[in-house]
RNA sequence: GGCCCCAUCGUCUAGUUAGGUCCAGGACAUCGGAUUUUCAUUCCGGUAACAGGGGUUCAAAUCCCCUUGGGGUCACCA
């Protein structure tokens, strides 16, 4: 039979980094068995704008590349992917379920419910159903309902049964009916609850494997039950651990961020976005995009290749040796079986050591594009079409080298980009080499001579030149280029210092010597 | 609390189904060293783990039992 495998996130307002590793397993596992990956949105309770809501959550899709074969924009042979247009399922089903007695309306008011299982709490006995509702008679329900009285459906679990479910990841796992409530399977307005929505949908669009993640194991009895009741075949199941905060057990979640802050483990991956995040106008403070977010590593300019790198191996791992993989050789190489079964932490270190190589993979053409954007969004290019702009972008990029991880590193090499008097001046550094570094000032006047007058202003003439000087005074290489480099960058550290001055230029250069240089008290 | 799940280096994991080749392998992080004008990269090397206790066995990270710990879930949410 054909694999078919579904998603089905509820319209949220944003793609959670732990879905997003649910649904690769779901896409992969598709896939690889040249399957059918269904875009299900499950939507039975929300009222909310439906575009705003479910923007992002495309939006990550496609930004990661994981293509769907049926979703929201493309109705399967089995209906819409809206469960909200899908009610006429729901409600045939409740009719069968009703008619065949798996299914009872239960006048109970819910605070009676409610009050029965605090008392079962109490006494520290297990809480099942009353089911008083189901001592009515059919003329008693008829005028209940002509009455208006409320009710909800729930389905009728049949106590004396077991539920038993052999696993992909979790292998044989158990469940005794007598201790289960009757779960509500529609409200009290006729509305299908999610159990239910998602046994009637997962048969009707002929779901093979129900890949989810853990929390959702405690929903399964009651899933394998609603589906036998309506005479369905049961979906093969892969319980996948929930994705845990970075050293923790705990599920990572968007509510907690300002703990993460203080994480040492988050450390890295915070200190990189807040930096990309400030020069893009991103309040990374702001509860619009945190790092549980993938819409975060979007914007700090992260590839699809590092994060679903990152992602497939929360959790699941080929052998001893595979850290590094596409995603083509995910799909020859994943699968259900090897999926760990204890809840994995992402771990944002990992995150960036996967996305420096792949960023590291890139040409400098493909940097380039995504560089662009980012210099562009921050306001220090004017227009990321001009070809000259690109010509200076791309060797920006390429004497960056490494140190390119993301596409908003970029912003760390800014001295190339912004006016010369905005220079952001390392201070400390500053006074260190250079104010209070005996006979660095007249130095650098000496240096600033020399270049402005050196015939060929390229990083090895550059280099011999200054190199002469220090042979000629005796001095050493950390007597001259960290002061040099702090003149012309702000910074102690960066990139080759003279393929540096070379790019940016004779008149740049002397500017900005002469701009730090005036600025040095009692000197003249 | 009930039900269910989980337990190997700081982290992600290999090894557990078929016990021996594991005084436990890899990766990330970290620490040292080499290279380099600095940083980064790269290359070498180091530190570092089978939760505890009982069994079974010639032999257990691997099988069984118990304990402890962690987590998920208990809605007219999904």
């Amino acid at each position: 039979m054909a694999v078919r495998t579904r998603f089905a996130p509820s319209p949220t307002g944003y793609m959670h980094i732990g879905g997003m590793r649910t649904a690769l397993f779901n896409w992969l596992w598709a896939r690889r068995n040249r399957g059918t990956f269904i875009l299900r949105i499950d939507d039975t309770d929300q009222q909310r704008n439906m575009d705003e809501a479910l923007g992002p959550i495309l939006q990550a899709f496609r930004w990661l590349g994981l293509d769907w074969d049926e979703g929201p924009d493309r109705p399967g042979p089995n209906g819409p992917c809206f469960q909200s247009q899908r009610r006429h399922l729901y409600d045939a089903a409740l009719q069968r379920l009703l008619a065949d007695g798996h299914a009872y309306r239960d006048f109970e008011p819910a605070a009676e419910t409610q009050r029965q299982r605090e008392e079962a709490e109490q006494q520290k006995r297990v809480y099942v159903s009353s089911r008083q509702s189901l001592l009515l008679t059919a003329e008693q329900i008829q005028q209940q309902l002509a009455a208006g009285q409320p009710c909800v459906i729930r389905l009728k679990v049949p106590r004396e049964d077991r539920v038993v479910i052999d696993d992909h990841v979790r292998g044989r796992v158990e469940w005794d009916c007598s201790l289960m409530p009757d779960p509500v399977i529609a409200r009290s307005d006729g509305s299908p609850l999610y159990n239910f929505a998602t046994v009637v949908d997962d048969a009707a669009m002929e779901i093979t494997h129900v890949i989810r993640a853990e929390e959702h194991l405690s929903n399964t009895p009651i899933q394998v039950l609603l589906h036998r009741a309506l005479g369905n075949n049961t979906p093969e199941w892969a319980h996948i651990p929930y994705v845990a905060a970075p050293g923790s057990k705990e599920k990572i979640s968007k509510r907690k961020i300002a703990q993460y802050r203080k994480n040492p483990q988050f450390q890295k991956l915070f200190e990189l976005g807040d930096a990309v995040l400030g020069r893009l106008g991103v309040d990374a403070a702001a509860d619009a995009l945190s790092p549980v977010m993938v819409a975060y590593s979007q914007q700090v300019g992260f590839i699809p290749a590092g994060v679903l790198n990152a992602l497939v191996r929360i959790g699941w791992s080929y052998d001893d040796q595979t850290e590094i993989l596409s995603l083509e050789e995910m799909i020859t190489k994943f699968s259900l079986e090897r999926v760990i079964r204890s809840p994995a932490g992402l771990d944002p270190d990992k995150l960036i050591s996967f996305q420096s190589h792949w960023m590291h993979q890139l040409s400098v053409d493909e940097k380039l594009e995504g560089c662009l954007q980012w210099l562009q969004r921050a306001g220090l290019i004017a227009d990321a079409a001009d070809p000259e702009v690109r010509q200076y972008v791309a060797k920006v990029i390429d004497l960056a080298g490494d140190r390119l991880r993301v596409y908003g590193d970029i912003f760390s090499v800014d001295e190339f980009f912004v006016a010369d008097d905005a220079v952001q001046m390392d201070q400390k550094n500053f006074e260190k080499r250079v104010l209070n570094a005996t006979g660095a000032v007249e130095l650098l006047r000496q240096v600033q001579q020399l270049l402005v007058g050196l015939p060929e202003y390229s990083a090895g003439p550059l280099h011999d030149a200054l190199q002469g000087i220090l042979q000629q005074r005796g001095l050493k290489p950390g007597d001259l280029f960290p002061a040099l480099r702090l003149c012309i960058s702000g910074r102690v550290q960066g990139a080759d210092l003279f393929r540096t001055l070379e790019l940016l230029g004779r008149e740049k250069v002397d500017r900005r010597l002469s701009g730090t240089l005036s600025r040095i008290p009692g000197t003249t």
